[in-house]
DNA sequence: TGTACATCAGTGAACGCGCGTTCACTGATGTAC
DNA sequence: TGTACATCAGTGAACGCGCGTTCACTGATGTAC
């Protein structure tokens, strides 16, 4: 295979040398310049300058394929909420409300990426890898609301009650920002992501 | 056209009499059962007994019949939003907690219309009548939570702040409900839904 | 009340298209000796 | 260090499929007179 790279005709070797990682990467941007709908494994081969057939010794199919993106998506989350709580010296609410804005900076830099983590129809739910990714970014959460500096009350709560409350609110709010209900401009957006969402989770997480 | 209805065949008219409506409900049960991404245009006038041009004097698109669909079912929500907050015996939060549960029971009833609603890359949102209806929804809470009866500070509370906060979070529970976040079975996600989301929406909408 | 006729809402066969998959093949890599 | 060979990851043409759309046509309806 020869490809065009800065004006200079480069031969590849026969094999790709990673084409699964640029498989993945083709088949995101896809997702995100066309979504779920317009998406096909084709045009993702094409992208990645290989031929139709090539997928196949990689992903058994495009389920397959999604779901190793969601899974990725999941582990990037995590890292990033992680991150956001990490500083030790910020107290509890002040983390939970890191974590919250930067799930919905999440969802407004990776919208396709979202989407597709939660279109479940569309991956295969039951796969190992996947179901260790979301629950580590559900463990973030989890941990910071209900973990070792909550009050004694929510430690060791029964039930993730005070969880699901920040989660459905966090996701909530993330939708309807990547959906265009705050406007299409994602300055509104994020201007009414700093204004309300942490004065909400503040609230919710007492 | 015949059609074996209840074992006996029925001689039809040349013509269908309601195929716009038909069409809306074979579409529907279409979506309902292998979502949008399983959707296409000749199945669904399969599904209504017509031929695949037919629909094209009825929707000059699929994207116009799913912006119908979409209509219809804010209009639906907002129908039963409006119902659930009607019963003037019961205080503002009473009502507000109503709402809220409606709006996570119309999304468990029917989680292929709450997802087309807001698929907003596959509708005409410039629609008119899309946006008639979708206000509505809106309006019905937002009366509520900045209306009239409202605390004083909330009473023309410049910005949506509030009522953006309730709906982030119901809106935030009907989508982890009907994409499998609290389990695949109804039961424990209406008991969820029972247990929490009244108790949440009372500490927010204070 | 009949009749002529325009209009409208359907038919069904045919179109080209892009899709996922198959298949025989090919070229590079890794390993045994 | 060379060589033989199995294995692996790619090619590209061909497959059948369902799709949305087109087209000439058809039958029912509504209206003018």
């Amino acid at each position: 295979m020869t490809v065009d790279l800065c004006g200079v005709k480069m031969r590849h070797s026969y094999h790709h040398g990673d084409l699964r990682a640029a498989l993945l990467a083709a088949a995101e941007s896809l997702l995100a310049e066309r979504g779920v709908e317009g998406f096909s494994l084709r045009e993702a081969a094409r992208r990645a300058g290989v031929s139709p057939a090539a997928p196949k010794h990689h992903f058994a199919s495009v389920r397959a394929l999604f779901t190793a993106i969601a899974t990725n998506a999941f582990d990037e989350l995590a890292d990033r909420l992680e991150a956001a709580s990490a500083d030790a010296t910020q107290d509890r609410l002040a983390r939970i409300r890191n974590q919250g804005v930067a799930y919905v900076q999440f969802a407004i830099e990776y919208p396709a990426r979202l989407d597709l983590m939660w279109r479940v129809s569309l991956l295969e739910v039951s796969d190992q890898d996947y179901q260790r990714a979301s629950a580590r970014a559900f463990a973030a959460l989890d941990r910071l609301v209900r973990g070792e500096d909550a009050p004694r009350l929510r430690k060791g709560h029964p039930g993730m009650a005070p969880t699901i409350a920040c989660w459905s609110t966090v996701h909530g709010f993330a939708r309807l920002a990547i959906d265009g209900a705050f406007g299409t401009g994602s300055e509104s957006t994020k201007r009414a992501l700093h204004a309300l969402l942490p004065a909400v989770l503040s609230r919710l997480a007492l």
